[in-house]
DNA sequence: AGACGAGGGAGTAATC
DNA sequence: AGATTACTCCCTCGTC
């Protein structure tokens, strides 16, 4: 994999055929997000509160079906609505379904490449009903712009493939900076890498279900680049830079250190809100048998407690985010909506 | 001895 | 403007 192919803003996405119609929604502090995946489209509506109505919506186009993934392109024109954009398909990529997850960069567009007759294609989606659902070839341009009290949801909507994403949203742990962009922090990076089976030749998960994973000594530094480039660094990021980051989560609680060459573990909290109790287990690399003998479990090893069946709630105190947590889940509870 | 991984103090830029 | 956060840089140390 080439350095590049690791860092996917914007462009082309895939999904699995199944994944839509659905209707997404990321209710937080001071962001809420739909995205309404339609036959040809995926039509993306942000709050108000984020002082963004005038260009709130990305429009996406179909661009191949192959079997039972359908690779979207996307098309938008403001680099904070991409960031919004790239932080819905990275939960999305990761809760629906992994194994379509496509991070290939080679259709990598940027805004500027955009034309400008694609800019303000439609400003807003008004959505209260399946009737109301844009279909392929709706004009956007006609679209009246709505403000947002207009698209909360209709409950009669409902979504036929909610169990294939349940709760996905509360893995976005709401950490946003005062524009209610979420800013990627590292181990959420690090966490859709380790999702990623294409970046399966930097970084493994070592025992998934405590959360422990490790680098891989050859490409470490190639992942550690990766994030670097995603970050949008303007100096290479080296392992020795990105394992110090990780190593203040031992402070903050975030990570933890493993007594083990290259090898960390998240916390359990933060485990289950990245979500990856829903990693499908085909993606879960099986430790090799000699780690199995030898990773972790020396009494005098820094771990998380009660791998697997630790008590997640117990572990590091409250965040300040569980109860943002919490109100996701509940809105989750309400939504079972169709589109 | 040298490579590699880890630990940590100090500096920095963005954000609050 | 100052405090805080989240790195980033760089040096040292321990292990193999």
């Amino acid at each position: 994999m080439s350095t590049e192919s690791c860092c996917h803003h914007h462009g082309n996405y895939s999904f699995p055929t199944h994944a839509v119609p659905s209707l997404f929604q990321f209710p937080d502090v001071d962001c809420s997000v739909w995205l309404l995946f339609h036959a040809r489209s995926i039509v993306w509506v942000s709050s108000p509160a984020l002082h963004v109505q005038d260009h709130s919506t990305i429009l996406t186009e179909i661009t191949s079906t192959e079997g039972n993934t359908q690779t979207y392109k996307m098309t938008s024109f403001d680099p904070e609505i991409n960031q919004h954009f790239q932080d819905a398909i990275d939960v999305i990529q990761q809760h629906s379904h992994n194994a379509y997850y496509d991070s290939d960069c080679k259709y990598y567009e940027t805004l500027g490449s955009q034309p400008s007759s694609l800019q303000f294609q439609m400003s807003c989606c008004f959505v209260t009903h399946q009737s109301d659902i844009p279909a392929a070839g709706y004009d956007w341009s006609e679209t009246t712009q709505q403000t947002w009290p207009q698209v909360i949801p209709d409950v009669s909507l409902s979504h036929s493939a909610q169990n294939d994403t349940p709760h996905f949203y509360s893995s976005l742990p709401p950490q946003r900076n005062n524009k209610g962009r979420k800013k990627l922090r590292l181990y959420e990076y690090l966490h859709e890498a380790l999702n990623d089976p294409s970046m399966g030749d930097s970084i493994q998960w070592t025992d998934s279900s405590s959360g422990t994973f490790h680098f891989i000594s050859k490409n470490k530094e190639k992942l550690a680049e990766c994030w670097g480039q995603r970050k949008g660094n303007r100096k290479t990021m080296t392992y020795q830079k990105m394992a110090r980051a990780l190593r203040n989560y031992s402070r903050t609680g975030e990570i933890v250190k493993v007594r083990r060459k290259l090898t960390y573990q998240f916390n359990p909290d933060i485990l289950h809100r990245l979500g990856s109790a829903q990693v499908p287990m085909h993606l879960q690399r099986q430790p090799a048998q000699d780690e199995v003998h030898s990773r972790q479990e020396s009494p005098s090893e820094q771990s998380y407690p009660g791998s697997g069946a630790m008590d997640w709630h117990g572990w590091y105190g409250h965040y300040q985010l569980q109860e943002d947590y919490d109100l996701a889940s509940s809105f989750t509870s309400h939504s079972s909506a169709k589109v």
